[in-house]
DNA sequence: CTGACTGCAAAAGGTTTGCAAAAAG
DNA sequence: CTTTTTGCAAACCTTTTGCAGTCAG
C-alpha cells in the first residue's frame, strides 16, 4: 500500500523528505485528521516538525492526490488518505457528531449532477448537513 | 414578506433592535453573504454598528430560523434567507466558482439519506465540492 | 427600572508568509 | 553546487469574549 507515494512526489518534481513521509503516514494512520492532530502524531516521531510545514506538505500532497480535505465543521478542514474508500460525512447541526457513508450511496446523485449541469464531484469532498437520527428524535418529544 | 420577524423574535424572548433588523434586511437584499460583506451592507445606513454584532446578531437570526447559512469555499461562512428558495451549493476547487441547483434535484438523494440513516438533510447547506463543467473541459485538453 | 443588547478592545483560533539555514538531488 | 524545503517568528484573517455603557420592554 505505501508503494510508489515517493514516485508519485518524483513525478510531480518534488524532493522526498521525511516530513513529507511522516505526514503521509500520519494521515494513513488517523484516518480523519485535522492540521494540528497531524502535527502532533507526526511529533510523536519527528519533534522538530513545525506547523507551517504540515501546512505546506498537506498542500503538496493535495496537489499530487496523495491525500484529500473536507470541511466537517466550522474550524478546521481534516485530511484523509486517498487509499482509504471514499465516503461522504454527514454533520450533525445539533449534536456535532460526524457520521460516514459509503460513496456509493450517492451514486446516483452525483451521476444527476453530471448529467444535468456537467459537474463532476468529489465525493470525498462532500459534506452534508442536517440532524442526525438521534437529535430528530430527541426533538420529536418537546 | 418582510412581515413578523419581529414576532418570530420576540416568540423566541429576544428584543426588537435595529440592528436585528438591518442585518436581516441585508441578508436578504444580498442573497449570499459573508459577515463582513454583511456589515458593509449594514454600514451604509448604520455606520456604528459592529463586526461582533454582526455575528451575534446572525447566530440569533439563525436560532429562531430567519436566516440559514452554508460553507462554501475555505473561508467566511455565508448568510442566506430562509424566504430564498432552498438550493444547494456546487463549488468548483479549480476556479472556485460557486454554482446553485434547485434543493428538488437532490430529492431522492435526501429521501435515501432520510430512509438508511434517518439523518435530516438541511439542505440549503450543502456543499459540493468538485469540479464544474468548463473546468472539467479545460482539464481534458491537457 | 432591569435585563438584554451593543460597541470596543483584546484574545483566540487557524492559516500564511518572509527569511536565513539545512537538506535533497 | 543549485534549488527546494524547512523552522522560526511574525503577520493575517476571521471569529469570540469580557466588560462597561446603552437601550428595549
Amino acid at each position: 500500500m505505501a508503494r510508489d507515494w515517493d514516485a508519485v512526489l518524483r513525478d510531480h518534481g518534488f524532493r522526498i523528505t521525511p516530513q513529507r513521509q511522516l505526514v503521509l503516514e500520519a494521515v494513513n494512520v488517523l484516518g480523519h485528521a485535522t492540521p494540528e492532530e497531524l502535527l502532533n502524531e507526526v511529533q510523536k516521531t519527528a519533534g522538530a516538525v513545525n506547523l507551517s510545514t504540515i501546512y505546506r506538505t498537506l498542500e503538496v500532497l493535495e496537489q499530487v492526490g496523495l491525500v484529500t480535505h473536507a470541511h466537517i465543521g466550522h474550524g478546521a478542514p481534516t485530511y484523509h488518505s486517498v487509499e482509504e474508500e471514499a465516503h461522504i460525512h454527514l454533520v450533525c447541526d445539533t449534536c456535532q457528531a460526524v457520521q460516514s457513508i459509503h460513496a456509493e450511496s450517492a451514486e446516483l446523485f452525483v451521476q444527476m449532477l453530471r448529467d444535468k449541469v456537467g459537474f463532476e464531484t468529489d465525493v470525498a469532498h462532500v459534506s452534508v448537513h442536517g440532524q442526525c437520527a438521534s437529535c430528530v428524535g430527541r426533538q420529536a418529544l418537546l
